[in-house]
DNA sequence: TGATTGTGTTAGTCATGGCTAACAACGGGC
DNA sequence: GCCCGTTGTTAGCCATGACTAACACAATCA
């Protein structure tokens, strides 16, 4: 559901209207996954949606998508600048860890990333050291998970 | 079902033999959920189990109850020793997180959690300076995740 | 050995969130 | 004004993972 909610904020702000087509390419689900979820969006008064026509987000609904938002961009953030995941593998997580951290979580993590990288010298002296060390685990860690993976 | 495999682990590990009460109560789920997960587990060569019998982790099933009990670690220390999350709502999102995080990022996750802590002189200086900031934000970020859920 | 107690399994439901196939509505072109 | 293609919806299905109620087995004590 908040993956819909992401995906609706996302696609208004980007300017269009959002139809059911969009939000299927957008999220690569069926169109109607697409009507049955944005019909339980209505339900909970997230959404309105008005049959054959475009999709918008309550202000309830906006408000909960920008929550989903920030989790997601403090996640996003984290990964890719202090663990150094590829911005690929980021989004992908970032999506699924969303919707598992709390809003309290969420802020903590958002207050960490921003006190990290935005501190009074920018990038802190230790994080170049992590990133300098983690790099020579980086094929090591490929090489396990393969053995785990496998079996 | 990563949640089976991890409870069967712990349970393992902490003595006992692993029966379908001893899991359908760590994990406070009924008996017949147990039932059914456990035969799924079997069929995935994870676990060994006969009809009425104890349960017990194939090496497979064993490699794989590490690998996610690792990240469940890693998690959660970053948890309440880095964001200060209490213990217990640590111990939540950890539960869900672990399934989300790629064996990839859990091991950076591992790495960073390691490097920030066992550093050479301990908990950096930094950290304590994250943690004193972190806590005037405390009392505002309830308030605010109050008025989220609410309306 | 047989009854009792508890442990485990089977059967049948529910909710979520996907899917395809088939139908319905809208709208542009003729 | 009608026809056709695109867009959206309905109907019906599947898998996951939970549940309760009811039944089957095991084990222990008389």
């Amino acid at each position: 559901m908040e993956d819909y909610l992401e995906a609706i904020r996302t696609l208004a702000d980007e300017g269009g209207v959002v139809r059911v087509t969009q939000l299927s390419e957008a999220l690569r689900v069926s169109k109607p996954s697409v009507t049955a979820a944005v019909s339980r969006l209505v339900v909970e008064n997230l959404v309105n949606h008005e049959k054959y026509g475009s999709i918008e987000l309550t202000s309830r609904g906006r408000l909960a998508a920008d929550d989903v938002w920030r989790r997601h961009e403090a996640l996003w953030t984290f990964l890719t600048e202090i663990l150094g995941v590829s911005e690929q593998e980021a989004e992908r997580e970032a999506c699924h860890l969303e919707h598992y951290l709390s809003p309290d979580t969420g802020k903590r993590l958002g207050y960490f990333v921003n006190f990290v990288l935005e501190g009074e010298e920018g990038r802190p002296e230790w994080l170049r050291e992590f990133f300098d060390n983690i790099r020579h685990f980086e094929m090591g860690s490929v090489a396990v998970v393969k053995s785990e993976k496998e079996d």
